[in-house]
DNA sequence: CGGTCCGTTGACTCACTTCAACAGTAGTGG
DNA sequence: CCACTACTGTTGAAGTGAGTCAACGGACCG
């Protein structure tokens, strides 16, 4: 979503809701009320199977809207929860929609967010489906550095607000797995962890690794609302 | 999209086009200049790594628009291809965007639309990412049955326009796999195939084999335009 | 009649899972 | 201040689901 968009939204009427980590926003089948632009902290859109186990399937970051989708499609079909302390800027979904339906430029606007986010989720199949669980992990952490350099003045370094176990939830693999690979990463000398950072060594190493161009995102893509 | 929506989009002026299987539509990188609604056949949207190999992001079937995005979004980033000989319905780019603009409501419909490509890409992520090999082959016969369903007055039977290995590129498996998956649905009972067609024979076995539940389709789903 | 594509099957290999154990840190309560 | 618990990260050893490689039959087609 443009910087341009997210302060529109932002001069919509909402509140404040600050959250813990690991806390369902909302849950299957309920009907969304109210839209989550996010302030500060990641949320996390998944799927469950019967056994329990769950796939995320998009993760939201600062400036992200969560449940855009739901404006015109209120009713859940993915569930979202915090992966840490998060802060939410939340509106009422008529608002929204109403708005989007007086501005058909802000609806064009709201479209392309939703078309991006399914963007995104048909690039994570791609690696999901065909890549090895090394370059499932270097993808995830270019698009998160790609993410969060848009959004911040640090560039080449990122917060890590999840767990090994929420990245292999979002890869489809086990959190034993995430760590080898991890290390094997930082080992490689393209990555460095401390903390709750990822600081990228070597952009060049770890784009190969991830097989990653970043152009899915669209990130001050001017070419977005091309005419 | 619903059948009222389907119809408007068939109102538009656009040209037939027919096209043989297996050959490229869009290519990554062009700019879409027409939207393409499929009136038979198969188009596949997919995404490539460097080795060449493949990964089916989702599949269009008649009646689908296989690039409403491009409404909003005209660089193309994932290539499209048939599977099957397939006839198009080709209408301007300009068309689509400028009828969405003069009418919020169909704005709106075209929006929906792409919210639900985006939850079916979700519910793929969910079984690449957690289902076993024959989860995830009885998961896509059970979500074609029910689009194929949708569209036609069969039911429990549908034609299958990919081959093996198509499947395996959607699913992220090889061919030689699918092929044992299919063999195994097929001696378990749950479905028959013969020719170009896919029966289902029990139905409970299949939705329980493949994990599956409908709801992320939003077929005939009142709710989707819920106020 | 030969070539190509698709479905089919078998034997072997390997990437990732599973199971298990342990260390560091933070929070909690006695 | 020190147990006690819980969570996260870490590492090792063993098991397995799916991949790889290879071969063959049938259908279609020029």
């Amino acid at each position: 979503m443009s910087e341009v968009d997210r302060n529109i939204v932002r001069s919509f009427p909402g509140t404040v809701r600050a959250i813990e980590g690991s806390r369902d926003i909302v849950r299957l089948g309920e009907r969304t009320e109210h839209i989550s632009l996010i302030v500060e902290g990641v949320v996390a859109r998944f799927g469950q199977m019967a056994d329990g186990n769950r796939q995320f399937t998009a993760f939201f970051i600062s400036g992200d809207m969560a449940d855009l989708h739901a404006a015109v499609m209120p009713v859940v079909s993915s569930p979202l929860q915090t992966t840490c302390p998060t802060t939410l800027y939340q509106i009422d979904r008529a608002v929204i929609r109403d708005a989007a339906e007086r501005s058909p430029s802000l609806a064009q606007a709201f479209w392309c967010d939703c078309v991006t986010e399914g963007q995104i989720s048909a690039e994570w199949l791609l690696t999901i489906g065909r890549g090895t669980a090394l370059a499932r992990v270097a993808h995830l952490f270019c698009e998160l550095a790609c993410r969060y350099e848009a959004i911040s003045d640090e560039s080449g370094r990122f917060p890590l607000l999840l767990t090994q176990a929420h990245i292999g939830d979002a890869l489809g693999l086990t959190a034993v797995h995430v760590n080898r690979m991890v290390r094997q990463l930082r080992e490689s000398g393209s990555i460095l962890t401390e903390n709750e950072y990822v600081t990228i060594l070597d952009w060049t190493l770890l784009r190969r690794q991830g097989a990653f161009t970043g152009s899915y995102l669209h990130l001050n893509d001017p070419s977005r609302n091309g005419s």
